[in-house]
DNA sequence: TGGGTGACCATAG
DNA sequence: ACTATGGCCACCC
């Protein structure tokens, strides 16, 4: 049981890793994980993630696109978008400026 | 058991 | 830029 939990706990724990001012996308902590679970399971994960004692930095974690598209979950459509301009990313119509510059690889820079 | 859904992704046109 | 499709897998009827 809890299977699906311990994979919870191991998106936090990478979410948790991203450095303040970078982003990542579901698909990459997906793969660094294993990819047997979808980076759909990734956003899942993001759902329950407000519900963490430990706090989970989810607006660091965008689609591919780096589009803001789970901005709608968190407590205001435009929190997210204020917390990464707090953090020095330019957002615009919910797509992060220079997103390649931000990006920030799990698979590489946790690689081993 | 099966269908629908989703903070996704890749590819094709 | 857009839609459509197929894959993905946990969850909820």
């Amino acid at each position: 049981m809890q299977k699906h939990e311990d994979f919870f706990q191991n998106v936090f724990e990478v979410v948790r890793l991203i450095p303040k001012g970078r982003v990542t996308n579901y698909g990459a902590i997906a793969k660094y994980l294993g990819s047997a679970r979808s980076s759909r399971m990734v956003g899942w994960a993001m759902n329950a993630a407000h519900s963490q004692k430990k706090h989970v930095p989810a607006h660091r974690v965008v689609n591919r696109n780096g589009e803001l598209t789970g901005r709608q979950h968190f407590e205001t459509p435009f929190l997210m978008q204020e917390l990464l301009e707090k953090e020095g990313i330019k957002v615009v119509k919910d797509k992060i400026k220079n997103f390649d510059k931000h990006y920030w690889d799990p698979m590489k820079e946790l690689s081993l």
